[in-house]
DNA sequence: ATCAAAGCGGCAAGCGTTTGCCAAAAGTTG
DNA sequence: CAACTTTTGGCAAACGCTTGCCGCTTTGAT
């Protein structure tokens, strides 16, 4: 695979080798290489094959030293040990490796102080920084806004685009189904404190219900992990609900493991909704009835609106909110309200 | 957060104007600050208070360029979807991170050649790789191991040091679980053909079912998700085996579904083995008895045999082989031999 | 007091690119 | 054919840092 020439020395070849190769000025190697245009096509033509001759790639730190890019981004998420977080990871890398971007992937442990740190250490090292679920402040998005590229992911801020999943929407909809299988004493299980997301659901969860002349209640926060599902069902049980919209899935499918374990099943005795439709979901037992949102996607588009940011042509002009729609998911572990 | 000089150019603060700031050269900087040893502690100090004012954060660019190392090492998985390697990723991130690196996440799509493609162009971005299931060939392997550090995981070669999950000693196990659970006719469900722990894991199963006088029958290929299941299932049922090994989680969980859809229950018709332990195993239904590995642990193993290799005190000196460990963790889709 | 060794800081040469500027060549127009 | 514009390629200066080398001070031993 690799040519004898750039293997002979121990070191890879560089823009100079290929320069000397193809008879002409390293300058003209950089522009036959990345700026097709500004050459002629029989000298770019002679430059590319010497490049693949050498098996030429040119230094990403080089060219970022005196670029001032990198053509990397950064991706935050609060904890990679969450598949909700999976499907955004995954959604961003697709986008963009196509784009030609390399992903930066940093776990910030739900902690404001890491992200904010991260956002100041890696200033140079990523052209732009997605922040999923930021547990930054206004204040905070705003000042990293001002000197870098930022796009935000379920975290609305004035202060950045933002790519925001329509959970109010969602958690109407699943008031309405609970409602139609006649339950009128709700709870809702709370997520972290510090999550914008969870403070905006049940803000929603709130005033719909009380529209809807229903009985709510409210335990939490939780940490949103299956772990923290058995504290959180024995909470709910408490307060006398017939179903439960739960903060994530994350921590749906930790309660739906303690009520069995207590001999509540679901939905005999308690109806169950969970939130995002993460990977499991589908075939946990009994399987969840969730706000299903398209992650992945928002993922992408979450790529989309930084790159534009990035792109001096659009820049400005860049859109600065897209909505995700999301839609109820309706499995086993919701049905009638216990007679 | 960030101090009046700083900002007041648009541009971040260099080395130079912590320099001029201390009232010393930028060599003193450079030095205070990465290899702290070689200075004054009266010196030092004064550049770190110099560098904080600024709120100074090094160029891992400029540092990369000069110095040859980047700080990053890339994370090379075949499927970033797939769970079995979020535990990977979250394992090495960890691991990576305290040591101070950044993690570079990349998606090779099952493919050799994107692999292969990856390791080229990155080989100034990246100070190492980590290859998890490679699907690369050994004479490839050996290649990129002249050139660059690299340690696989699930991928033994005698080119580079290598992460082994102990999967052979596991089938082991789960065999014996197996047959003392009254089982003679067993099928092994395979992955992906160019998977090298599924041929390995094919192999100690035949050879161990063999010394029992066990029946065996094998269906596959099928690619490891659980889309692929209900194929798995299907073929797996027509063979008139009792208990299924399956060549991973992901694909016993699309298989769980379909027996239930198909009427078959589990355990009472049929036994099913995973292998992994993934997100999901514990709450599917019913719960999946499985080949538990350390995943997470052999990735922060991964990066430490990784991080030695670049280290030039353990040069040479660093071990090749790590064996994790497993165990059959059973649960309930395990059950005695049908009557 | 003398001298070697150690400690410490500065100088300057890179590291591999990109890019503004300039000049030569080629093409266009009247 | 002159005058001008466009195309094309080269020169050289960055980009922000590390590091080999040198030389001045201290320090310690004799």
């Amino acid at each position: 695979m690799a040519d004898a020439k750039a293997r002979t020395a121990g070191t890879p070849p560089t823009i100079r080798d290929v320069a000397e190769l193809a008879g002409v000025a390293t300058s003209t190697v950089s522009r036959a290489l990345s700026n097709p245009g500004r050459v002629n096509r029989v000298t770019r033509e002679r430059v590319e094959q010497a490049a693949a001759s050498l098996n030429y790639v040119p230094s990403s730190q080089a060219r970022g030293l005196s670029s001032g890019r990198t053509n990397a981004i950064a991706l935050l998420v609060p904890d990679v040990t969450n598949p909700f977080y999976f499907d955004i990871i995954r959604g961003t890398q697709n986008q963009l490796k196509a784009a030609g971007y390399t992903q930066l992937l940093v776990d910030t442990e739900e902690s404001a102080e890491m992200e904010a740190d991260t956002l100041r250490k890696m200033q140079r090292t990523a052209d732009g920084f997605i922040l999923a679920a930021s547990r930054l402040t206004d204040a905070q998005i705003l000042e990293a806004a001002s000197t870098q590229a930022i796009v935000t992911i379920n975290r609305s801020s004035a202060n950045a685009p933002t790519v925001m999943i329509d959970t109010p929407g969602a958690v109407v909809q699943a008031l309405e189904h609970l409602t139609s299988l006649g339950h009128s004493k709700i709870c809702y299980v709370g997520g972290p404190a510090s999550s914008w997301s969870n403070a905006k659901r049940w803000k929603t969860f709130e005033e719909e219900s009380r529209e809807r002349g229903l009985t709510t209640s409210h335990v939490g926060p939780f940490t949103p992990k299956t772990t923290s599902g058995a504290a959180a069902a024995d909470a709910a049980a408490r307060t006398g609900a017939t179903a439960c919209i739960v903060f994530n899935d994350l921590l749906a499918i930790g309660m739906l493991q303690r009520l069995r374990e207590r001999g509540i099943r679901v939905p005999e005795d308690m109806s169950i909704v969970g939130c995002d439709d993460i990977f499991g979901a589908d075939f946990c037992n009994p399987p969840l009835t969730t706000i299903a949102s398209p992650i992945e996607q928002a993922g992408r588009v979450a790529v989309s609106m930084l790159l534009a940011q990035l792109d001096p042509l659009h820049a400005g002009s860049t859109r600065r909110l897209a909505v995700m729609p999301t839609h109820l998911t309706v499995r086993g572990s919701t049905g009638p309200v216990p007679a």
